[in-house]
DNA sequence: GCGCCGATCTATCAAATGTTAGCGCGCTCT
DNA sequence: AGAGCGCGCTAACATTTGATAGATCGGCGC
């Protein structure tokens, strides 16, 4: 159940059957969300932090205004909030963009790790900075790509993330957002969010039906985005 | 000459003497950078982290056609490559916008505090958590906020983050950067930013001159802005 | 089958943002 | 003192992006 994970944190150093078993004991407590719910809210001090097993969710912040702001997409495999294990406060929430099912880790249990056993408590750390990697790798797109160089990029990514859990068939991934979510990812007005979809359909790269994303030419759409792994650190080396 | 790092990592917990010590034996080799200079090269492989000391710096990305963007603003007791040291490989730079003063931390060991000192990693893993809430805090000013507004934020934290490590006096701070650089913050052209500026002054709510930005109405500047600090994790706590 | 509803897509106009060009000020270098 | 230069600032115009409105389409409940 935890192949997710031991693919996810797997693929940047090898995963000893005890740190395998270490995760076992520290994953409990499967929930399920439908598509909508908050998984965690923001302001809350949650003692455990989530674990997606299945289905798409984001962190998000709402402005007074009443607009809302993705920061990061999540996929099976990845914690959604390890870091409010130290950071303490949720300063933002999580959603579930289509029905989730997560498992839980005690933060009791998390600071036992960083007790005990310093490589997978690398490893846990690695796993939030390569958060932060893709964090900063969002600001730049915001703020220096052309809108459909910013799209590109994010389908670049997430095939690569996807891919890495095995949850994309040949050249296609399941992406179950709306327009109006996506455009909560680019920063973008719906309307606009579509011309920039149109554009990057019409320039035969990808298509996008049924929630169902397929890129047609791997190659353009790279050059397109300029998209670069190296942030994501998918190199096996000792950490 | 530590003490911007101790007031740093020591804002959210407390440090012991021994800590301190631990982290004495860690900063050794002090280096200086002119303002325009690399601190860190995108695409290497650093066996040691930066601190700086004095100065600003930040993290960059350059695109094919030429444009910058920062990702972040570094100041004083900030590591401004701490993650390097799992990631192994830069995927951007870090620049010297002022002259800057810093020390650096041997991998190696960074390493023997993981294996040795469980609290003092868990906060060296807080400040990089800190640092991923605060591209959270970017992406979402750069989608979804006015850009006056992102400018005002971006005040905001400065003097907040600056305060800590004693850099601010009264409600005035040093920022040696240019409209050009700032642009590259906000992801804006040169023209642009200087039009956002104009506006922010014309509020009066900030008076920027010589290098030095001075607020003159914090509460103000604070609305304008949706500023809450709560992501900048400043409460002490057990981490 | 019928009607409702969310989602996609389009059209039109308004506002925000970029581009190019140029001026003036205060440096520093000689 | 004069030349050169980076930087702040402005003007005019082009392009991108947003706001509002409405059409179309398909799924779903009644």
């Amino acid at each position: 159940m935890l192949e997710s994970l031991f693919l996810n944190l797997g693929q940047h150093d090898s995963l000893s059957d005890e740190e395998k078993s270490l995760l076992g004991d520290l994953m409990a407590g499967e929930r399920s969300f439908t598509a909508g719910q908050d998984i965690v809210a923001s302001g809350s001090r949650p003692v455990y932090s989530t674990l997606i097993l299945d289905g798409l969710a984001a962190r998000y912040k709402v402005l007074a205004d009443g607009g809302r702001q993705f920061s990061s997409l999540q996929v099976p495999g990845d914690f959604v909030d390890l870091y409010a294990f130290l950071l303490k406060t949720m300063d933002h929430g999580v959603i579930a963009l289509s029905p989730c099912r997560v498992i839980l880790a005690d933060h009791s249990k998390l600071r036992s790790i960083t007790e005990r056993a310093p490589h997978l408590t690398r490893l846990l750390w690695l796993d939030t900075l390569i958060d932060g990697a893709i964090h900063r790798e969002w600001i730049v797109a915001m703020g220096r790509r052309s809108k459909v160089s910013h799209l590109a990029h994010l389908f670049c990514e997430l095939f690569v993330r996807l891919e890495v859990v095995k949850r994309t068939s040949g050249m296609s991934f399941h992406l179950p957002v709306s327009q109006a979510e996506l455009a909560d990812v680019l920063g973008l007005s719906v309307v606009h969010m579509n011309r920039v979809i149109s554009a990057l359909r019409n320039s035969g790269v990808i298509a996008w039906a049924n929630h169902t994303v397929t890129i047609l030419d791997w190659r353009k759409l790279q050059q397109i985005a300029e998209f670069d792994p190296t942030y994501l650190s998918m190199t096996r080396e000792p950490r």
